[in-house]
DNA sequence: GTAATTCC
DNA sequence: GGAATTAC
């Protein structure tokens, strides 16, 4: 299961699940996990949830 | 710039 | 198609 994560949205920090996950990484670097929220206003959020190995 | 992924 | 995301 998804953990909640803080994203701010309309200016508020709340805790929401990613709507996905996924790594971003450049070849040869290290790159973080990127989660992708929506606010219930409906904006997107995108914000790194964790380093990738 | 690079990486993947989604939204507008 | 471009923007945005992190950090190296």
């Amino acid at each position: 299961m998804e953990k909640e994560y803080e994203v701010e949205c309309d200016g508020q920090s709340m805790k929401l699940k990613p709507v996905k996950v996924w790594m971003l990484a450049p070849k040869g670097r290290r790159g973080v996990i990127i989660g992708l929220f929506k606010c219930p206003g409906g904006k997107v959020v995108r914000k790194a949830i964790g380093k990738a190995e």
